[in-house]
DNA sequence: ATATTCGTTGAAAAAATATTCAATAAACTG
DNA sequence: CAGTTTATTGAATATTTTTTCAACGAATAT
């Protein structure tokens, strides 16, 4: 039984190409002959493996939505120590795992206006905002974190992470950011 | 002579229109016949006032430079007051002049890999990062600013709000934040 | 060793989208 | 008003991109 083995391997690769350009390049942009190509394998045999372009983005998502559960605050951390060893764990992965690191990239961009609806309800659902609202109101009420609209905060927080991971995603020699430096904007 | 005057407003009808549904929907996902039929007007006819959809992007893009310049900073204002007040403008225009709004929107969004080259270049070209990172370096010198690479913490400031404004172009009621509690984030 | 299934290819078909165009109506000019 | 230019339409065409498919080779099973 090693065409079974050999068959998710291949699934794999086209997942991780397709990963790597999708968040390089953008999803309108890479194109399916694009990820065969690269691959590399024929544009034909890609869709042995998968429906289609969409679909292939849905695995996508997919896996990243199960990923991100373990990304959940563990109770009895404080929120600003929680946030930032979170964060230098993500980026550390742009280095170390970065296709982990590319799956963050990908969910937050498959959220924006003009994303495949399905797709994007997904990603969408996974909601890393809501959880730091939480985190927000409790480092407010211990004081650690400054007023101000939760809700506006996070969004700043995860727009400001987000930037930044897009720019290190594209552009390899930026520097990998204090995650102090991220977790000040809410203190 | 009323017939240029209409053409022109017929061209700005279809740049405005084209400018809201690139920003709400996104540029690959908003056909040509969406923004013929919302103008409204026939697809055929679109293309007696632009040459292309890419053509059509890129006037958006070049009005979109031209205004940017207007936001320089201005010497003598304190960096905090100057980012502030600039701030508090921008996001005014959200419900007052909706497309200056949109313009900014617009223009961060084409930065972005996966759009048009040409018109990605120029959105580049006009690089409020740079503008920024001198502001910074001010705030720093003068000790209003918190020490920190000011690339990054310029990155993250326009990231910030960047997707703010992005939450504000799709969903209406979102809230308008507070312009100190976004420049708290260099404090 | 033969049959059967699976992987593979690249070219052909289909689908989605952008663009052109011939025809007509409306507005202007002298 | 007759003639000329401009605006307009929507169906036809071109282009781009995705998807299918018939054919063939390699691996596996009997």
């Amino acid at each position: 039984m090693k065409r079974k083995e050999q068959k998710e391997e291949r699934r794999r690769a086209i997942l991780m190409t397709a990963l790597q350009l999708f968040v390089e390049r953008g999803y309108y942009d890479t194109k399916i002959t694009d990820i065969a190509a690269a691959v590399p394998m024929s544009t034909g045999l890609l869709f042995h493996y998968f429906e289609s372009k969409e679909d292939l983005l849905m695995e996508l998502v997919k896996m990243g939505a199960e990923g991100t559960k373990s990304a959940d605050p563990i109770p009895g951390v404080p929120p600003e120590i929680f946030l930032s060893k979170f964060l230098g764990q993500l980026f550390s992965y742009a280095t170390e795992q970065p296709w982990v690191f590319n799956m963050f990239v990908l969910m937050g961009q498959v959220r924006r206006p003009g994303m495949p609806e399905e797709a994007r309800k997904i990603a969408e659902g996974v909601n890393a905002i809501d959880m730091t609202v939480a985190l927000i109101k409790e480092g407010q009420s211990k004081g650690v974190f400054r007023e101000g609209d939760p809700v506006i905060m996070s969004t700043m927080f995860w727009a400001a992470i987000q930037g930044i991971m897009e720019e290190m995603a594209v552009n390899k020699e930026f520097k990998m950011p204090d995650p102090e430096c991220i977790v000040a904007i809410l203190k």
